[in-house]
DNA sequence: TATAAATTTCGACTGCGGTCATTTTTTTTA
DNA sequence: TAAAAAAAATGACCGCAGTCGAAATTTATA
């Protein structure tokens, strides 16, 4: 490795960790860019060489502590537990690391579920992963019977994903308290796999129907 | 009506359109308070006495906008067509709404969904209005059996907007082109209604595996 | 109507995000 | 190794969002 590529590796790395640790200690609207680039020994313009603008930040940082969680999920997964409950353990996990330092996390999902203009393959890498994580598992559970086959997994995870959106939304804005969480998620991931139709005649159904 | 009162209502309208009419010439981000200001014929310090950051404008314009809208299908809407229906003509007006100014429609729909910590009760007003025109339409479809009465009428709306949000940021996102917005929203209603899992044995099917 | 109190308007000012021409450092070439 | 080329670092600078105390305007009081 060259002097020139440990250097910018260095620096980022400096410059990742002199902003999270400010941002922890004052707030992400009482750091400025200045006070990151003094703290990490660079100049403020060197700031812009390695991050896009100040929120870029906030996308590198989860863009590493996401991946450690997913990772860490994939090992411990049992892919024949229930579809619901496995669904449940990892968009728990998932919502738990974005909302521990919730000033990031707000900025977080505002970028990734309405990003800038000029961010545009920005968090696609990140989703991405995330998405082709859940791939094998959502297959699975096709195979096993528990989803139906005839919707593209794409759509099954769509489907799973706006549900979380919508939990954290409603964390954030208060109409939900942190520890109703978990059970607010099983209980839409629940409807949402059951359907918001009443069930046609069952088995049951028509037994006393016909009794 | 005192003379501040009417000063005061003439210049929030003031402030309110010199803002949108130069939001649509120039784009939010090259335009500044100042701008606005002059426009409306105020001092730049008294934009901050109407609106509390320059976000607030925004806000401000699908205050009114929306209203307009949800009024209008709230008279055209025929209660007792499907509920797919129903919600898809609903949250096509939403959708085209947002979206028709994007720029506009990004910053709003990240308020409203992932709002400031300043901004506590800021789109909840225009969210329970737009929730409470749901009601209704939603009460009556369980009414006439198509939808499960087990679930609160809240839980369900908020299975279709968190459907609506995918899509809108699914469109920001570029992922989902213009074009397949109606497509692709009706049918994550129709799986939302139908539910992820297959359906339990009907009578066709057992009449099949018992013939 | 004159004066006091309350409310609103105002723009100079502050601090910050982001840019850019210049300087410094590293790599390539001869 | 010396000179030229390429890449990266830098901080003065710009424009703007938002603040604040002073000035202007409206309302209340006597």
């Amino acid at each position: 490795m060259s002097v020139r590529e440990k250097k910018k590796k260095k620096n980022k790395n400096a410059i990742l960790q002199a902003a999270i640790s400010l941002f922890r200690k004052n707030g992400y609207e009482n750091t400025s860019i200045e006070q990151i680039a003094r703290a990490a020994g660079v100049g403020k313009g060197t700031f812009y060489s390695y991050f896009q603008n100040k929120k870029d930040i906030v996308k590198g940082f989860y863009d590493d502590e996401l991946e450690l969680v997913h990772n860490e999920l994939l090992g411990r997964a049992n892919r024949d537990t229930p579809i619901l409950e496995q669904m449940v353990t990892i968009y728990m996990a998932e919502f738990r690391q974005v909302t521990r330092n919730p000033e990031f996390g707000r900025l977080f999902m505002r970028e990734s579920v309405f990003p800038d203009k000029q961010n545009p393959a920005g968090n696609a890498g990140l989703e991405n992963n995330f998405f082709s994580m859940l791939f094998p598992i959502l297959e699975r559970a096709q195979q096993r019977g528990e989803l139906r086959r005839d919707i593209e997994i794409l759509h099954i995870t769509e489907h799973f994903h706006s549900l979380f959106v919508m939990v954290v939304s409603s964390w954030y804005t208060g109409r939900l308290p942190i520890d109703g969480v978990e059970q607010a998620m099983t209980s839409l991931f629940t409807q949402l796999l059951e359907g918001l139709c009443p069930p046609p005649f069952t088995l049951t159904k028509l037994e006393k129907n016909n009794g």
